[in-house]
DNA sequence: TATTGTTATACTCTATAACTATA
DNA sequence: TATAGTTATAGAGTATAACAATA
């Protein structure tokens, strides 16, 4: 039985551990779909809305405009996604999943769930919807 | 209100988008007393217990030995900590708080504390409780 | 002139390998 | 020869700044 809760180790220290785990355990299965970390996390937000910039897309993931760069090119190139100028203003970059983006993305996403599965599965029902409910309020990026 | 549960964001952004704010916000407390964010791991990890070896401090804290020898060297400059060859096997060196090191880790530890209060500030009891449950019980680190 | 996207450069952090001293 | 600690080197990842195209 764990002790008094002014015990526990600080927040920051144990969510960053935590954090590192769950990375750890996602890299494998990314590898079997043949996608990279930032590649899985620019799949995610378009298929949560396409976007009408880079520079868009790169604020909602919290990297540098330039950072993702690579990335789209990849992602371009194998045809997950389409990027194409806006005929209305031809600096910007439409970003949307192609079909075949949008099941990539889907079959990643279920084995990434599957793990997490595996992971949450020990607890109690109430101790689990509870971390998932207070983890949701926290999150800083969570809508 | 949240949706279901199946439209939350991967278990792994949440925590990672979790610990980045957690760090962030962590910075400018060891800023005001001067402490690095290693050096902060390293004083916490002493506090918890002495360490025989800077390997075993590493493995501790899930560094490299390389990587936390020149905060090493900088809190013992400081003397925050003692670093002193152990008589018995003059390859080691026996690795442990002063008191001042013992009282600049539980000033800063109050501070961190307290800024980890006002994130928590606003869940309900029992949420609270059954989230720092959850957390050392997944917690890679966690005694 | 301001903005989007891109490229080039520099910087930080980390991991690897080589070295010294003790055993 | 093996191990603890240290130093030096190289690599990955990131941020900063300069640039080209368009508005």
């Amino acid at each position: 039985m764990p002790g008094p809760e002014s015990d526990r180790p600080d927040l920051a220290a144990m969510v960053a551990r935590l954090a590192r785990a769950l990375v750890t355990a996602e890299r494998p299965v990314l590898a079997a779909h043949d996608v990279s970390m930032w590649g899985y996390i620019v799949l995610s937000a378009l298929a949560d809305e396409p976007m009408r910039t880079q520079a868009a897309l790169a604020r909602a993931i919290g990297a540098d405009k330039t950072r993702i760069i690579a990335t789209l090119d990849e992602l371009q190139e194998r045809a997950l996604i389409e990027r194409e100028p806006d005929p209305d203003d031809r600096r910007v970059r439409l970003l949307r999943l192609t079909g075949t983006g949008r099941h990539l993305h889907a079959a990643v996403r279920a084995d990434i769930r599957a793990g997490e599965e595996r992971l949450l599965a020990g607890l109690a029902g109430a101790d689990r919807s509870a971390f998932l409910r207070v983890l949701r309020r926290l999150d800083p990026g969570g809508g």
